[in-house]
Formats: structure tokens, C-alpha cells, sequence
DNA sequence: CCTCTTGCATCAGAATAGCTAATACTAATA
DNA sequence: TATTAGTATTAGCTATTCTGATGCAAGAGG
């Protein structure tokens, strides 16, 4: 024995000719022929195996079990709508949302203008944000829980792009008090030999980076100690820990409060100034959405505004 | 832009690729190809217009679409396969219910045998019975209301198959007090004329054969109350109200407890004995379930019995 | 980095199912 | 009994959906 396949539409059909009591008219209301209605609702009958609809009187009325079928067959046509409703609705949520992961030191505030820019320029759209540890993004990502990732010193992976943003300055902080702080010129990083060292954690692409900053300046701090955010980092500093080297915009409240001293680091000739790229990251090969490009050109294209 | 119909098939089908993980083993599972299951997915995001899948990973992994699509596919299947079940439960429990319609004055013990007798003929069917006024009766089987009726005097009607079943031999009734209750022979319906009466409402057919065979007989009864059915009656000749004529079986009780008196009519030679013809009745040209058909015999064999 | 494996997508052709228009029925009604 | 209104049936056409063969790509493994 066959199953039999059974339409949402026909069950529609039927639905429509027991509402209006009519064949002619529920297939007028469907946009069929009175002949593909009628068969229609045969058909449901052949396949059910039960007489829907008592012909031998006219009008015709429905039977016990098309009393039944009706009202579980109205019951489904009509959470299929909605059901079909809710999937267009999440699309048309999707086309205007960005997901974003970002780390913790790309700031919240920085972030907002231009999450308002992007808001302005695609009106409608919007971004959730979730700040993470910078370990997670690329998994987060891959998995395509979020749109775009941003991140420091980004590794193009197998299936990561790695798009440039910016590049943040690193800078030599310390408490006013500090002798660096009484410096007007840059600081050469082999000055620092020997002092009281403020940094990242072990395992942190910043920190490798960082570590082979110093080697190659042989720069022999004295690590006092480790952290996986700058927050921490830069309470370190004010604590009296020590000193670190920090992107330069993390450290713009603190100076404004004089709370901290930013020194710039002096580059040897032919060196590269010692800076902190930080990059949009997404999935490659995926197509991304209009909504998600455009908040790129909105982030790449504030960055260099501001370079300018 | 056209309205692509859309299978409960199909649907069950994705829930199985989702079950599954796996295009392949959801075709096992539905007695398909490994392409077909394909096919349908993919004709399923073509018809809602959006992605379920995202194929561009391996193992493939549902979107948030998808993981909407999937919960409400798998309800609509899950409440379908429940709509045809209760369906196909109705039916069966249909087939095996026989839905009469009788005059009160079949008599509820009576009737309660022949029910016995088919329960026991017929393992798992059953009978649901109403009682009705006499005027009821036609209509409701007319509208399917009922299957069956028992009437008295039933004239064959438009869509009415009418189905002789019993005749009950009409008597006279009085109190055991009545002059009429000394008698040892049959008492000729002339004998009645300037009796006080008791007899049924005008407008119920008894009402009219009983009128007719008073008329016939040259009777003219002195009519003291009409009701519309046997049970008042009874209570107003046990009143004293006067004497009436009723079918005998009905009178069985009160006979027994001495409380009236049953004496019958005799009748003229050639002239046929005053009975109440007691029928089957049921819509004309309808298929009769093997059940009903069932009762029908257990009903006239009875009585058959019962006659002989 | 290249190759293999596995599982899905795609293709072409055959089988089905569903639609329309024309026409035949049929229960009610006059 | 003839009419009427509404449904069923039929035949032919079109669109859908199946199957088996084959193409293709993401991971896995060397």
C-alpha cells in the first residue's frame, strides 16, 4: 500500500468548500476550476479512506468525519501560514541584522559611532554586538554564529578572510609619577630593560607579538604581571605595578584624567613603528549579506577618516 | 508570482534530513532516493524562499530558518498524522455504532433485549439510542441524524424505506373496577359508544387509525382527554378518567400488578384484527453499514420468534 | 600540498499527478 | 415531468516528482 502525498493546498480547497458550503465557489476563491476542486476533494477522500462529504441529498452535508477532517485540516493550514509567516520574518530580520563578535578592547564606545553611522546610512538595520575573548571569535565565526568578527593581530585561517582596519599606535604607559612620564621624547624599547613589566597573558596573539617586540629591541623587562584585557592591565599600571605598552586609543580616557602617561615608543631607523592591527574577520566564501557589507565600507571607511 | 503547493510529505521528509543529519539516510527512511530527498529540500527553500541549510560546511548545519522551518514542520506533520488517525477512528467506530431513533412507546426494556441479542451477535458494535416524539423521527434520519427509527404506523415517504416489524394487537383498558373487566369474551368496539375516552393527540398517526376504527365500528366514544403519548394515558385511565384503546405489550405492567385491566376487541368476521404496525425505518437508497444491516436481522428475527 | 573518500547536487528521462474545458449526471423544484 | 443549479466525470495537456547515473566539493589522510 502507497502513501499518498497530501497537499497544504488541497487541504485549503477542502477547508474553503466547507466554509462557503460550495465547490464552485471555493475553487473561484482558489483560483482553480469547479472541476479541480471537486477533485481535489475526491482525492482527499481516496486518500484518507473516508467519505468526507454525504452527496446523496442536496445541499450536501458534511459527514462526522469531514466534520473532524475539517477542523484539524483548518488547524493545519493555518499554522502553516504563520509557520511560513515566521520564516519570511526571521529572512527579512537576517537581510538587516550584522552579527558581530568583537574583543573587549575595541570599546563599546568607540564601537557605537559607528554602529550609529551604519544605522543612519541603512535605515531599518541593526547590529547585535557581543564582546568575547579573542580566542572564541574565530570559532564563533566558523560556525557562522556571527557575521564578522574584530580582532587584533588576525590570523587568515582556512576559512577565515581577514579584511584590515586599523592600526593602533602602541605606547609606553605609566603613572605620572614615573621618571618615562617627565620624558618629552619618544622612548627608545631598549630603555626598558629592566622595568617593572605590565603585560599580557601567555597565549594572547598580542603578547607574542609583543614578547618579540622586546627581544628584537632587547628590551629585558621584568615581568610583575599577566592579564587577558587591558583593563586589568592598565589598573595594573596605575596600581604602581609598573609599566606596560598598550594600544594608544585604549589608553585616551586615562590620560584625559591624568591618570596614566602615554610615551610614544621611538623606532629605530628602517623599523616599522610598533602598532596593533586590529581586522573585520568573516567566513570565507560566504556570501555575505548587503547589510553586512555595508557596515564594513561604514567601519573601513571611518577608520581612515580618522587616519586622515 | 505563483503559490508553489507544498506536501505534508515533503515536510516529513525534512524533518527526517534534520533527524538524520543526513540527505541520505532521511531517503532510507522514506522509502526514497538519496535525489529525491535532495530534490525536496531544496524545491522547500525554493518555495519559502529561504535557506535552510547551509551547505557550505561539512557536516551541513540548519540556519536559523531552518531550525524555525524544522520545529513547525515537524508539529504540522505530527498534528497531520493525528487528524487521519481520529479520521480513520471514526470511521471504524462508525461502522461498528448503529444510532437509533424510537417512540417512547417501544419501551426502553423492550428495546434493551434486541440490543443484547446484536452485542452479542455483532462482538464490539454497539447501539446508541434516542427516544423521540413520533414527527421527529423521519426527519432526523432524513438528515443522517440517525440510522435507524422505530415507529408506529410509518408511511413510506419520499426517502423513507420503511420496514415492517411488529404488529401489536390493540386493547381495550380499564380499571379492574370497570364493568368491562368482569367480561370473559372480547368486547366489540360498539361496545364503546358513550364510553368517557382517553386517547392520543390529534395530529399523531395512532391518533388518526384509532379514529377511524372507532368511526368504522360505529362508536362514538365520549372523548374525556387526549396526550401524546401511552404513558399519561395509562396514568389517566388508573385515574378513573374512562377507558382507552392501546397496544397490548405496552400494557404488560400494570396488567401484572393488577392495577388495569386488559380485554381485546373483537372483531367482525372478514374485518382485520386492530393492530399498531410497529417499523424499521431508514433512508431510501443509502447504503446500509454491515452493522445497521446486522441489527435490522436481529430485530425482525425476534420478533419473528416472538410471533410464532 | 595533493589525493582519496564520502555524501550531496545535478541531469535526463520516465512516471505521476494535477489542471482545464467540455460534458454528463442528478437532486431539488416548479 | 421538465427545468435548473451545482457537482462529477472524462480526455488531453502540462507540470511535478521520481529514479539512476554522474558530477562535484569539503574533510581526511598521506
Amino acid at each position: 500500500m502507497v502513501v499518498h502525498p497530501m497537499q497544504i493546498e488541497a487541504l485549503s480547497v477542502y477547508c474553503d468548500v466547507v466554509r462557503h458550503q460550495s465547490f464552485s465557489r471555493a475553487a473561484l476563491a482558489n483560483s482553480v476550476s469547479q472541476s479541480s476542486a471537486s477533485q481535489t476533494v475526491r482525492q482527499i477522500e481516496r486518500r484518507i479512506g473516508a467519505q468526507l462529504i454525504d452527496r446523496s441529498r442536496r445541499p450536501w452535508r458534511l459527514t462526522a468525519e469531514g466534520e473532524l477532517f475539517f477542523k484539524g485540516s483548518q488547524e493545519i493550514v493555518e499554522r502553516y501560514r504563520e509557520l511560513e509567516e515566521s520564516v519570511k520574518r526571521q529572512t527579512r530580520r537576517a537581510a538587516h541584522t550584522v552579527r558581530l563578535a568583537s574583543i573587549y578592547s575595541v570599546g563599546m564606545h568607540d564601537l557605537n559611532q559607528y554602529v550609529d553611522r551604519f544605522r543612519a546610512a541603512e535605515p531599518g538595520a541593526h547590529v547585535d554586538v557581543d564582546y568575547m575573548h579573542p580566542d572564541e571569535i574565530p570559532t564563533c565565526i566558523q560556525s557562522d554564529q556571527y557575521d564578522l568578527g574584530l580582532l587584533a593581530f588576525a590570523a587568515p585561517g582556512r576559512d577565515l578572510t581577514v579584511v584590515p582596519w586599523q592600526e593602533q599606535t602602541m605606547m609606553v604607559t605609566c603613572l605620572p609619577s614615573h621618571r618615562f612620564a617627565r620624558r618629552n621624547s619618544a622612548i627608545g624599547p631598549w630603555e626598558l630593560a629592566g622595568e617593572a613589566f605590565v603585560t599580557f597573558d601567555r597565549g594572547l596573539p598580542v603578547r607574542r607579538e609583543l614578547d618579540r617586540y622586546l627581544r628584537r629591541n632587547e628590551a629585558d623587562v621584568h615581568i610583575v604581571a599577566e592579564f587577558d584585557n587591558i583593563e586589568n592591565i592598565k589598573q595594573a599600571v596605575e596600581d604602581g605595578a609598573g609599566v606596560a605598552i598598550l594600544p594608544e586609543p585604549t589608553l585616551r580616557r586615562e590620560v584625559e584624567l591624568h591618570a596614566l602617561v602615554a610615551v610614544p615608543l621611538d623606532t629605530l631607523d628602517g623599523e616599522a613603528p610598533f602598532v596593533r592591527p586590529l581586522s573585520i574577520v568573516h567566513r570565507r566564501g560566504r556570501r555575505l549579506s548587503p547589510a553586512v557589507t555595508e557596515f564594513i565600507r561604514v567601519l573601513r571607511q571611518a577608520s581612515a577618516e580618522q587616519a586622515a
